[in-house]
DNA sequence: TGATAGTCGATTGCATGCAAATTGTCGACA
DNA sequence: TGTCGACAATTTGCATGCAATCGACTATCA
């Protein structure tokens, strides 16, 4: 339970607490501080070398956030996820990110298709080096789903879809299981067709492709969960309590 | 600007700062603190009795919650809805109750039924009697809405569409314009349609009528904006800046 | 022996106080 | 007269300190 060299050093300019909620935040999504953990303001503090003033407004922020829970008088808690509830989640994140397709083909331009295609290609290289670290590869994916909320001019949007509760799911998706390689590659052409139909300005399809997308991605969520259920644990799944 | 009997006296039980925020919350919406206005912290304590601690700690909530902006050094401004926010907003709402539809058809039970029926003869009722307060005409239409998202069985699609940034626009909406009589009316026709839909347990028709009960609202706000733009203002738009 | 009430320690919740930063104002100078 | 710069008042940001509350341990009684 040591963080060492977290100390609220990103930004030298931001405000002390905006600075603690994004240490704790990448803290929970990494898994440093484990879902269920039982986190003390103190010690918090210190860890973190603040006083608990900024750091309860923090801690305020992240509950609305949901990365974390307050128990009144008791401290907060990590928040525990659960598979109903990323499962939840991708249900939601599929519909807005439908809507995201179907706006982005009305608006998209030829400069963001071929941002677009150079990330897909980026992407498709790093499948190909399955054997690089896992986040690197994680990280184009991202910007794709992330640079079509921005096409879609929805403000909005963007923001919902930029929520860290999503983040910290996708690392449970992740986390889930190992053998990501199959999967990577068919997200991958998945995502070749999105953009091969928001060419032709067919939002329609686009949308439709992109909820398959993510609700394929959950299904395979969710039967990969209940498959760990039967046999339970095989090597070490790290969830760590 | 003057709040009167706003002493954060709603519950004796709970955390001061969770008592502020709904307090501030409220005011936010009910329209007692305008959009644009600049908050000082010192004022709102003392306005609401208390200290600046929580206030700040609610402050920082009510920033994740869009109702305010924070201004490094600066305090904070309430939130200034313009009318792209409010569509987006509408956009967003008409896709994840769409989603509420799909899935409260395939878990809706009898019970359910009849309690939205209920609902729904009692908006019909008031809409009659439209010389009411509009507070309590508004009342049972979010209900319904609720109550559908509540039957989804989605907690995380709940809680997104119980945010107070979505009640906030209604606010806006409801403001815009003052001849609602013609649009409640036809509402309510599209709330029976829905409940018809889901009575067949028809989630994909009922999905499709509830993005457009929403969509119809956003195109007719969005219509009625341009127009009040031509005509600047015949009677006194309570815009105060 | 089991259950219950009381007390003590620890932790959160809130108030106060001081330092850092910003904004507005005043004055000097081109 | 307009602009730039410095200063002061105000406000935010953060640290510290005290009171309220919860949980656990112990002791007492049935």
């Amino acid at each position: 339970m040591q963080i060492v060299d977290n100390q609220v050093s990103e930004d030298g300019e931001a405000p002390l607490s905006d600075r603690i909620v994004r240490a704790i935040s990448d803290a929970i999504i990494s898994g440093d501080l484990p879902g269920g953990a039982r986190l003390r303001e103190s010690e918090l503090a210190s860890r973190f070398g603040v006083s608990r003033a900024p750091l309860r407004e923090a801690l305020r922020l992240l509950e609305e956030r949901r990365l974390i829970e307050r128990l009144p008088y008791s401290g907060v808690r990590v928040i525990q996820l659960t598979l109903k509830m990323v499962a939840d989640l991708y249900e939601i994140r599929a519909a807005l990110e439908a809507i995201a397709c179907q706006r982005a083909a009305q608006r998209i331009t030829p400069d963001d298709i071929a941002a677009l295609e150079a990330m897909l290609a980026a992407e498709g290289e790093q499948i190909d080096g399955i054997e690089r670290d896992r986040q690197r590869r994680l990280s184009p994916i991202r910007d794709f789903h992330t640079r079509l909320a921005e096409i879609a001019g929805n403000d909005e949007l963007l923001r919902l879809l930029s929520r860290d509760l999503w983040r910290h799911a996708r690392s449970y998706y992740h986390s889930a299981w190992k053998t990501l390689s199959e999967r990577s590659r068919a997200a991958h052409f998945e995502h070749v067709a999105i953009l091969e139909a928001l060419k032709h300005r067919d939002g329609e399809l686009a949308a439709l492709l992109m909820r398959r997308h993510i609700d394929h991605s959950r299904t395979i969520l969710e039967r990969h969960i209940a498959e760990q259920d039967k046999n339970p644990a095989p090597a070490g799944a790290e969830k760590s309590e």
